[in-house]
Parts: C-alpha cells; sequence; structure tokens
DNA sequence: TTCCGACAGTGGGGTCGCAAT
DNA sequence: ATTGCGACCCCACTATCGGAA
C-alpha cells in the first residue's frame, strides 16, 4: 500500500531514493534566525509552533521518539506512540513538535506540565492533552527519504500517514512569506518557519529554514545587576522593572545580547549608582544576589512574550534609552 | 577574501525529580 | 515538609575558528 506512494513519483524524483535500515537516530535540521522578511515562490511557509522538537523512529512494532537531544520521549508521549504505531507504513523517520493548547494558541509553559513526566501511566492521567504536528519525512518502507526535494517529502508524508488526533500535518502555504508572518503575529503565534521548497533535508543548522519570530520590545528601568560569571566582564545580568501606579514591578533579568565594551561601560555607569535595597516594591519575592541601584537608567530590552509569573520570556538587551524617562516607563500592552 | 556553520561560554524562565536539610 | 540543585525543555547572544564559497 505505502510502497504505492513511492511507486507514484516521478522518475526523477524516484532516482533519489536510497535503500537503507531505519535510522536510529538522524539530527533535526535547525533553522536560522532572520530578521529578514520575503515572499518568494520558491520558499513555503509553515506555523511556528511553541513546542517541543521531536523525531519519531519506527521500525516494525517498535516506535522511539526522540528530543534534538537524543531524549527519550515514548515515556512521556505513550499517546503519540501509540498512534504512530498504528499508522500503515511500517518503517519510516518523522520529524516534528509535540504542543499543547492553551485556548487556539500552543502554549509551551503548558507542555511543561507534562514534560518531566517519565512515567507512561501518569502521562496518560495527565490533564494536558498533546498533538504531534508532522512536518517532515526521513524515511520511508525502506527508502531514506532525506534527499528529495522539501515539497515531495512533505507530499509523501502527507499521502503515506493517517492524519487523525494527536496526530496532525503541519499546512503550508507557498509564496506569500509576508502576509504569513503578519497573520501569524496577530493569532498571537510564535512566528512562521520559511523553508525552501527545493531543499533536501540537511540535518544540521541551515539557512534553507529560515525562523522569522514574531517580536516584542519595549523599555525597562534597570533596578540592579548580578555578578558577572566565569570569564565574562562587567556583570552578568540585568534586573530589570516597570512602574505601574507607586509600584515599580520587577520584570526578571536580562543576561544577553551585550559585547564585552558594553558590558564594562554598564558595568561602570551602574556601580556609581548604588544604593543598599532593591527599588522594586513587587514581583520580587525572594531578592536574588545583586547590587542595587537608583532606579534611573531606562534599557530597551527585546522578548517573545510574559510569562504566567510576569517574567520576560527570552530577554534579551537592546540599548541604553536616554531619550526616555524612567518615570514613564510602564508595560506596554500589546495592541 | 568573505562568509557560514559549529562550538564553547555566558546569560534568561520554567518544570520536574531527587537528595539534603 | 521544605528547600536547593541539577537536568531537561524552550531559548538569545558573543567570540572564535576552520573550511566552504
Amino acid at each position: 500500500m505505502t510502497g504505492a506512494q513511492i511507486d507514484t513519483l516521478p522518475d526523477e524524483v524516484r532516482s533519489r531514493l536510497r535503500r537503507e535500515p531505519v535510522p536510529t537516530w538522524l539530527s533535526p535540521t535547525l533553522a536560522t534566525l532572520t530578521e529578514q522578511r520575503f515572499s518568494d515562490p520558491d520558499w513555503l511557509f509553515e506555523r511556528k509552533l511553541d513546542g517541543m522538537r521531536c523525531l519519531a523512529f519506527r521500525d516494525g512494532d517498535r516506535v522511539r521518539l526522540l528530543s534534538r537531544n537524543r531524549q527519550p520521549l515514548d515515556a512521556t508521549y505513550p499517546e503519540l506512540v501509540d498512534a504512530l504505531g498504528a499508522q500503515e507504513p511500517s518503517r519510516f523517520v518523522v520529524d516534528g513538535e509535540v504542543v499543547a493548547f492553551q485556548g487556539r494558541r500552543t502554549s509551551f509553559s503548558r507542555l511543561q506540565q507534562r514534560l518531566g513526566i517519565t512515567d507512561p501511566r501518569a502521562a496518560r492521567a495527565s490533564r494536558i492533552e498533546v498533538f504531534y504536528y508532522l512536518f517532515d519525512l526521513l524515511h520511508l518502507d525502506g527508502y531514506a527519504t532525506t534527499e528529495l526535494p522539501l515539497l515531495w517529502r512533505k507530499r509523501l508524508l502527507r499521502r503515506a500517514f493517517d492524519f487523525a488526533d494527536p496526530l496532525r500535518y503541519s499546512a503550508h502555504r507557498i509564496r506569500d512569506g509576508e502576509a504569513a508572518y503578519e497573520q501569524a503575529c496577530a493569532r498571537g503565534d510564535e512566528g512562521v518557519i520559511a523553508k525552501s521548497m527545493n531543499s533536501t533535508y540537511a540535518g544540521r543548522r541551515s539557512s534553507s529554514w529560515l525562523k522569522f519570530k514574531c517580536v516584542r520590545d519595549q523599555e525597562f528601568v534597570v533596578g540592579g545587576y548580578t555578578a558577572p560569571q566565569g570569564s565574562r566582564v562587567g556583570l552578568g545580568a540585568l534586573l530589570v522593572g516597570y512602574h505601574d501606579g507607586h509600584d515599580l514591578v520587577y520584570a526578571g533579568k536580562v543576561g544577553t545580547g551585550f559585547d564585552t565594551n558594553t558590558l564594562r561601560r554598564l558595568h561602570d555607569r551602574l556601580s556609581g549608582m548604588e544604593q543598599d535595597g532593591p527599588p522594586f516594591t513587587r514581583g520580587l519575592a525572594r531578592p536574588p544576589a545583586a547590587r542595587w541601584v537608583r532606579p534611573e537608567v531606562v534599557a530597551q530590552v527585546g522578548f517573545t512574550e510574559w510569562t504566567t509569573d510576569g517574567k520576560l520570556r527570552h530577554p534579551r538587551y537592546i540599548g541604553l534609552r536616554t531619550d526616555k524617562n524612567a518615570e514613564d516607563v510602564v508595560k506596554e500592552t500589546p495592541r
């Protein structure tokens, strides 16, 4: 039956298949982050899902799920093992993302509540429903498919599998990347993955897969900093917050985005502004070991979203804002 | 020559499991 | 029973280096 799937391929495509046993491991292709947004008839665009990367290997009765770092996930997602084991093809390798939903959005924080579970019974009993979005096919019925063009791999994947929850096919649109990106951000998605339709499966960081991330940034007041560790110079991270009424609310640390010069400059500036206690009046349950400063410096910070705990997720330093008064820094609500 | 990709190192939030308290 | 820590997951970013383009 599935051999028929392969038989339907045009000769020039089929000639790129290579016979092989089902591999026990393949490195996942990783996308490269880019600021460029483009539309291109040779590229397709998929939703960027906020979950966990997972490769699935089936060889007959044996189904194995592995994380990006080769950690076994079979016991964490037993219902996915079952669904893959019930598929018609008995030998395959697929690539995809395991996700959980919070409303209409994929939610990594919700998925995290299942992530550490290593007992299949506990996993099945979990209230967190997960889905496996498949977006690539690396092996089918004794053939390596990694040398096929992406669009053919996706076609084979879609035809060879029976997509019923919890397995879902990761749909794409062709050509219109900029519109896909804008719609993704408006929906509250993480972004878009752009993929060159004719590319083979790279199995490493690749410029044939690009990340268009929906990013946010705003100003924050610097209220302290931590000491540098190891070979770091100047400081480790900035502790930042924003005003809310009479409160200065702590929003987390920012520990990346500076080069060596900036670290030194920031430390020079902040070390002259120290005060005894934290300037934050809210959001700081247990103050971390830090130096505290008068809340006067304003920094621009990029991040992906607010966590449920009111902290910045994936924060990075962008630069200082000298044109903005610290008193005017408040939490911006996304429009 | 320039650029790309890999690696190491530093930093973030959050969850779970387990050992120490 | 509580706390702290490491190991995972998600990452961003800098600095360096060797080989590809």
